[in-house]
DNA sequence: ATGACAAAGATCCTTTGA
């Protein structure tokens, strides 16, 4: 069995007792980490290999970032999502772990929020979810299973919303981003969390603002992707919904699922 | 229509996020 987890941080240096915290309970083998907001350099490596975790990072300064943990080795460890030399956004990461009876290509990805949709912004997002659905693409052509996990800043349906009327005007929510989520699908990607649960109310995101958790005021856009070796492995989807009330609480939740490999 | 939160950088305000 291998759990992967993907979840967006929101700043690993503020965030490094709660990050210990969850990996001492939970016991991931692999972690995503999106928008570590650190530089490779600064990254608290030493309090997560003491819990005997691998650690692969791309940092940049304040913001984005992405990291990979892995109580296993990671091997063949690449950086940035091909298709544009000029993007210097830190957003991608992946890299091969392999277990007793195969192995597994894990990628940590933060896909662009897009927001206000009437700016260059928007059109960056698109142009990068292009690049993901081309990259994707080319991956399977391999034959190991591949798990696509990380923030996708995309609200997938109405029903992955509390309140999807309130996010019509949202890049998260816009026709261009969720059709382009769509198209990951129909490459064969599966979403793991629809495969297994197809009731409302399971959301990942709750804003800081308004009193947003208090109301369950939630969205659903941290998702794993499973290439079809990879969903055929599926076993089970957790989202820790609790340490959204554990104090300093990041405004995201961990994801986390169990492959038979 | 607007603000409300939070982290980080180089200050005591701006940028970024969703």
């Amino acid at each position: 069995m291998l759990t992967v987890a993907t979840w967006n941080i929101n700043g690993v240096k503020a965030r490094i007792d709660s990050l210990t915290k969850w990996l001492e309970e939970s016991a991931p083998d692999v972690v995503c980490l999106q928008e570590i907001k650190s530089q490779d350099e600064t990254f608290p490596t030493e309090a997560v290999e003491r819990l005997g975790y691998n650690v692969a990072t791309h940092g940049q300064k304040g913001f984005n970032g992405v990291a990979l943990l892995s109580k296993r080795p990671l091997e063949d460890i690449t950086c940035r999502l091909p298709g544009d030399e000029e993007d210097e956004h830190a957003r991608w990461i992946e890299a091969t772990v392999s277990t007793d009876t195969g192995a597994v290509r894990v990628v940590s990805l933060y896909l662009p929020n897009g927001n206000p949709v009437d700016s260059p912004k928007f059109g960056y997002k698109l142009a990068w979810m292009d690049r993901m659905l081309a990259h994707a693409g080319e991956l399977l052509a391999t034959d190991e299973p591949i798990v696509l996990a990380g923030d996708y800043n995309v609200i997938p349906e109405p029903m992955d919303a509390r309140h999807p009327d309130r996010w019509v005007d949202d890049a998260l929510f816009q026709p261009e981003s969720r059709s382009r989520h769509r198209a990951l699908v129909n490459l064969g990607y599966l979403d793991a969390q629809r495969a297994v649960d197809r009731s409302e109310g399971i959301y990942t995101f709750w804003d800081y603002q308004a009193g947003a958790w208090q109301k369950n005021n939630g969205i659903r856009i941290d998702h794993i992707m499973l290439s079809p070796f990879a969903a055929d492995r599926l076993e089970s989807v957790t989202v820790e919904k609790h340490t959204r009330g554990w104090t300093k609480p990041s405004d995201h939740v961990p994801v986390m699922v169990t492959l038979d490999v």
